[in-house]
RNA sequence: UGGGGUGUCGCCAAGCGGUAAGGCACGGGAUUUUGAUUCCCGCAUUCGUAGGUUCAAAUCCUGCCACCCCAGCCA
């Protein structure tokens, strides 16, 4: 048989099952799931294990399971399911079945009598305190509890009992009976189901008892036919549990393997649900959509485009190394995408009006729309010799090796003509009010005609009589309250993580269509957007500047 | 001081006994109506560390060191 070429070990790993004939019982199928619990938002950390688990159902043309590990009905709810799906959706991923982990509740019970019978498992009846105290430590053995050795017979009626709601949350729990002097603590006695009397936003009331991770997890990948359970290394010490519980119910070979993989951590971002959540609940950002968050939906809303994500991922790779990536790494996968993408246009971020003295009159210059994507196409930018261009683009005292504008020298105004500065108005305060030009006729940008005029450089503008006003939004990374001690964590994400001023853009771009990106000259990609009827610039990220450096 | 993991360039990461891929970052140069892009060129005599086996070790063996995870009726 034809094996794809592995990438990552993992793929490695199911080559060489494929090769040794593990699953040839199933025509060779490959199957693996992606089972987040519906209790929050998919953020970019879950982007590693959904193109983990995408790029191995692609490989080996298996098969994906979206599935929700709603187990815990205190915390999930259907907003979650909802938002999840989104995310993945908009991510372009395409999944073979939507499932529910408690869909698979009746079974599971089953199991778990079944459990019983085989004496892998009893009702226990001491509290949470009293389990942890004979839990024992990290090296000191367990105690065996004294429900231990009950009687099938006891043990069925008590958890039938359970089920049926004759005991109040905490009374009592099923413990499966693996090993009390283990030394891993997750084979110790481990508690599968406990009794909440709790709705299931999908369930209802029609269960008051709830099985745990441990348990729920390796039968429903068992029941799929899941063949490669992939997870974060935090899972490595539950795998011994997970044989366990896949075991002792049964299931025929070949029974699914976990494996596991380091999730993603990126330096100066955020991901722990806890503090996304203060920053919800706190009023810090506008809502889990916010652009500066680090979840899907913010990424969307930031105007991340999801194939920069999945390069990313491909770009990070798969490995078992406890790691943190840059997110210079991240960024620089956003700017390829963009590049290749986004429209040009213009704006002026810190106006000042330059004015072109031997001009007179009004006209309409060709812009190129995106010079990478070989269709040379083009659109109406008009002039009218009087314009704005940044502040920056102009020196009165010039660095070296400064390639814009200076009075004296010359510059082209993009997709326009060359000018030079004649001179310049200062304000009482000496600074630059407005810039004196004389323009070079033959250099209208095109021009076939030869000219004996060049400029260092190339700057942009947004015509004076034309331009439009716009709300600029730039953001920095949201940062935990602990990595600023000093500082009052509140006004810190007011004052930095987004700064909002006005600027001036093209018509083109303030009355364009929303959501779309555009790149503009030396500063950067910016979504376009209306809030409250205003036209709003987002930064997505910036351009790299190499004159700084 | 129990168990499970991980240590290869500033950050990721290949490598699987035959003499250190690639990406990001960084430095230099060329082209450019974006100081962007593109394009060259440079960037680990060395693989946590100390020994050992071998003609040959990042890869095998032994000891040590560092870091991460585990004592929820969370996932």
């Amino acid at each position: 048989m034809q094996l794809p070429e592995a990438t990552n070990f993992i793929e490695q790993i199911i080559n060489e099952e494929l090769e040794a004939g593990k699953f040839e019982s199933r025509g060779n199928l490959i199957q693996v799931r992606f089972p987040p619990e519906p209790n929050g938002y998919l953020h970019i950390g879950h982007v590693k294990a959904l193109c983990i688990n995408f790029g191995v159902k692609e490989k080996y043309h298996g098969k994906l399971n979206l599935r929700m590990d709603d187990t815990n009905p205190a915390k999930e709810d259907y907003e979650y399911v909802n938002s999840i799906i989104e995310a993945i959706k908009w991510l372009g991923f395409e999944y073979d079945k939507l499932v529910f982990a408690s869909d698979y509740y009746d079974e599971l019970y089953a199991i778990a009598e079944k459990y019983i019978m085989e004496g892998n498992a009893y009702v226990c009846d001491l509290s949470a305190e009293e389990i942890t105290a004979t839990r024992g430590t990290l090296t000191e053995p367990g105690t065996n509890s004294p429900y231990r050795n009950r009687s099938v017979e006891e043990n069925l009626k008590l958890f039938r009992e359970m089920k049926a709601g004759k005991y109040p949350d905490g009374a009592k729990v099923l413990r499966a009976k693996i090993d009390m002097s283990s030394p891993n603590i997750n084979m110790r006695d481990p508690v599968i189901y406990r009794i909440a009397h709790v709705p299931h936003y999908r369930q209802g009331d029609k269960w008051c008892i709830y099985p745990m991770y441990d348990y729920a997890h390796p039968l429903s990948d068992a029941i799929e036919g899941i063949t490669h359970s992939l997870c974060s290394l935090e899972f490595e010490n539950h795998r011994p549990l997970y044989d366990w519980v896949i075991e002792k119910a049964g299931f025929p070979a070949p029974v699914p393997r976990q494996i596991e993989f380091a999730r993603l951590n990126i330096t100066n971002m955020l991901m722990s649900k806890r503090y996304l959540k203060k920053l919800v609940d706190e009023g810090f950002v506008r809502g889990w959509d916010d652009p500066r968050m680090p979840t899907l939906m913010g990424l969307k809303n930031r105007g991340v485009p999801p194939e920069a994500l999945k390069k990313f991922c491909a770009d990070v790779g798969v490995a078992k190394n406890y790691s943190v990536v840059s997110l210079a790494q991240l960024d620089e996968c956003i700017r390829d995408e963009l590049n290749k993408t986004a429209e040009r246009a213009m704006a002026v971020f810190d106006p000042v009006k330059l004015t072109i003295t031997n001009y007179s009159g009004e006209e309409e210059l060709d812009f190129e729309i995106n010079p990478l994507d070989g269709s040379g196409a083009t659109r109406k930018v008009k002039f009218t010799g009087t314009v704005y261009i940044d502040r920056d683009d102009f020196a009165l005292n010039p660095p070296p090796k400064y390639k814009r504008l200076t009075v004296g020298s010359n510059v082209r105004l993009k997709a326009a003509y060359i000018v030079r500065c004649d001179d310049v108005v200062l304000d009482e305060n000496g600074e630059v009010k407005e810039i004196l030009c004389t323009y070079f006729p033959e250099t209208r940008s095109g021009s076939e005609v030869k000219s004996e005029v060049k400029a260092k450089g190339v700057i942009h503008w947004v015509d004076a009589k034309y331009g439009k006003d716009v709300q600029v939004r730039r953001y920095k990374p949201l940062l935990k309250d602990e990595e600023y001690p000093d500082q009052d964590y509140a006004e810190r994400l007011d004052k930095e993580s987004e700064t909002i001023f006005y600027a001036k853009c093209e018509p083109y771009v303030a009355e364009g269509e929303d959501e779309k990106p555009y790149q503009f000259m030396r500063t950067g990609y910016y979504k376009k957007c209306t809030d409250g009827g205003e036209a709003v610039l987002s930064e997505i990220v910036t351009l790299k500047d190499n004159f700084n450096k």
